[in-house]
DNA sequence: TGACTTTGTGCCGCTACTAAACAAAGTACG
DNA sequence: CGTACTTTGTTTAGTAGCGGCACAAAGTCA
């Protein structure tokens, strides 16, 4: 029944046009069963047991003839569809000021295998990727599984179409490094197979958990979220990352927070970049950033140990007041339906959601725009999982062609 | 080899998927020929002979056997595609503080009748748009052409879904009128066929600018424009327009541009909003505006007869500068590839282009970002345009099923 | 155990396309 | 002035995807 590929296809003809929507909503759970698949999709019974025959012949999913747990619904009970857990994986890395990391993970955003990566200090991309790429060579071949591609997430906002890192933030690394095509040459040279990719940390995190973590079923997600340094945002939009004509969009680290505050390298004073990261918060907290972890470390464990102290209140009040401000700056220029917070945004949040939500609906225009829900990341190594959710992407837009071109 | 329409046809059946982008093709202007049709569409000749018949069966698009003029290339010539001048038309009206404009547009945007309205001054919504739609009712009994819609622009924000208008800016409705649902019961009240929409006046304005002026080819276009008080902005992102979740994206008028402004009812100060808007542009020149015509107008008055006056000169310095700071953060946030600018920032804009784009690139990040090109609008009445974009809409999807279901 | 409900599958036909061969309408050049 | 060439339109045949339908399968409910 498989096996007729074969037959002409020309530029136009993407085969089976219902595959690609059909193994997206496996990919994002929201097909659980072949009669939602249906129903999803719609299209006749006819049409998605063929569909799905033809993702479980491509390796993609199972289709399981047991239910199991019929549910106690009435009438038959319907075949499973499941991610098939021997199928294809990417290959997924990320670098940070703190190491790398890399990881296999597959079609549902689950992760595979993971290699924490020792900290490789170089102002040389093409070592570090080059590092980056052998660990992750290593867990291929360790699973044997196949690879539809390779996904990087850096921490610096990467310039379309070339694909070069502006601002590595706390890297060594040059601005302007041509991440994307050293990484793919990497990825190349270590016999790995599919396309290579690289992206935005941030980005990433958004598009992954708009997928598979707390912006599921959002159509118009917003990400802000700050690591070390500087705050990132990103947007997804109908399900597409949208980065922009160059790459650039969702640089909302120089919104105005503070008309008085500290100067900015930008040329302003007081944005979302110096007034919301974790410099900030120790600073408002009065304590004195040591050098030996991480400033978002610092900050976390600041906020664990010593919740009630009065410094760290009035910080945490601040920076909240801070990132409303930002954050209501971008409700009024975006509309979302959905705002997700990251690193020490997110712990923000935590802290004191009432306050957060408070400034937000009453410095964003149009009361009810106060209504938009705020919510804390959920996923683990979210750009991680970003990262591979960019080599998925061709299979799940086509896996016919996406799977043939490989074995190629 | 028409009428065969009438066969079974299901919700995913969309009939010939390619006769909505043909359409668009021709209405954007895009398809002089059918050989550019055919390789725009990506199809064989024959498919686009098809395409091309079945719109000119619909009573679309006229199919010019005759040539003309060859332009001088090899080849057999190319029969020319071209909006057929007896086809059906969208009702477009618009509302101002000025009084209100009904008119009747044809594909690719042109404007077949017009009838500039009166004076209406009312509070009721419903009194006011029944006179603009009785105008238009008149202009389309006259003409005796078919009706595919209705579209109104307001100048307000539209929230979705109810379809109200929240800011009437200066038109002394209430904020919150169901202005959609008004204008859909006067338009069935007085028996035009098709559906009737409503929307936001820069919103539609940059909708028609995309597809027939200064935006065409754009894919990420950014709208900024200044009526008569207040600023508004809009976004077309792949050829849609992006209103955001409840329609209120793009409520640019509130990015601070002026950390020392002037207080804003908004609670910040210094926004775009009333730094740059006519209102702004007269007091900062020193003058009084007076009762008599629109304060654009007196605007436009101001910088056309004294363009050298020191006073003038001051403002428009002082308004470009703020102007180009809201520009540049919305640079980088949204990272359009084009920027275009309406009503007094257009003014602005041709009055000193230079300094204005000075600005943008100096306060937007990555230098490159200055490279956005900056344009004034080339439409008359592209919020009108705009209006009947949006009737003209789902003909553009789908010709078939939009056409048979309204002579029902 | 039988009626009912829901899901999966085989078969038929429709339709929108591609491919390929041919016809048409011009230019280029001897 | 006529022939070769180039590009465009048209006809015909063939194919793939999917809807519609009838039937089978697999459970629940009384």
């Amino acid at each position: 029944m498989n096996g007729k590929a074969t037959t002409t296809r020309t530029r136009l003809d993407r085969g089976r046009s219902a595959l690609g929507p059909a193994l997206e909503l496996v990919h994002t759970g929201r097909a659980p069963t072949r009669a939602v698949l249906t129903a999803e999709l719609g299209v006749t019974r006819a049409t998605a047991g063929a569909v799905a025959a033809e993702l479980e012949a491509l390796g993609l999913i199972r289709v399981d003839s047991n239910p199991g747990a019929a549910a106690g619904s009435q009438g038959r009970p319907s075949h499973r569809l499941a991610v098939d857990e021997k199928g294809p994986v990417a290959l997924a890395a990320q670098v940070h000021p703190d190491g790398f990391r890399a990881a296999l993970v597959g079609l549902g955003g689950t992760i595979v295998a993971t290699a924490p990566g020792s900290v490789v200090v170089s102002a040389d991309p093409a070592q570090v990727l080059g590092a980056v790429v052998d660990a992750g060579a290593a867990l291929l071949a360790e699973s044997g599984r196949r690879c539809v591609g390779a996904g990087l997430a850096v921490p610096s906002a990467v310039a379309e179409p070339e694909g070069t890192a502006l601002n590595p933030l706390h890297l060594a690394w040059p601005a302007g490094a041509q991440v994307r095509q050293i990484f793919a040459e990497r990825v190349r040279e270590a016999g790995i197979e599919g396309p290579a990719f690289t992206g935005n940390d941030v980005n990433l995190a958004a598009l992954a958990e708009h997928r598979h973590g707390a912006g599921r079923g959002a159509r118009d997600l917003l990400c802000v979220a700050t690591g070390h340094r500087g705050v990132g945002g990103a947007l997804v939009l109908d399900g597409r990352l949208h980065t922009g004509s160059a790459g650039l969009a969702l640089e909302v680290g120089h919104l105005t927070v503070n008309p008085e505050g500290r100067p900015c390298h930008c040329g302003g004073r007081g944005c979302l970049d110096v007034e919301t990261d974790p410099l900030a918060f120790l600073t408002a907290a009065g304590r004195v950033p040591g050098p030996e972890v991480s400033l978002l470390q610092q900050s976390r464990d600041l906020l664990r140990t010593s919740p009630d102290d009065p410094g760290v209140r009035v910080a945490v009040g601040e920076l909240i007041d801070r990132l409303g401000l930002g954050l209501a700056g971008l409700v009024n220029i975006l509309n979302p339906d959905r705002i997700i917070l990251g690193g020490l945004h997110r712990e923000l949040l935590d802290a004191d959601p009432e306050r957060l939500r408070a400034v937000v609906a009453d410095r964003s225009l149009w009361g009810r725009s106060g209504g938009v829900p705020i919510l804390p990341c959920t996923l683990d190594h979210n750009s991680l999982v970003g990262a591979a959710e960019l080599a998925w992407q061709p299979v799940l837009d086509d896996p016919l062609t996406a799977l043939s071109r490989e074995s190629v």
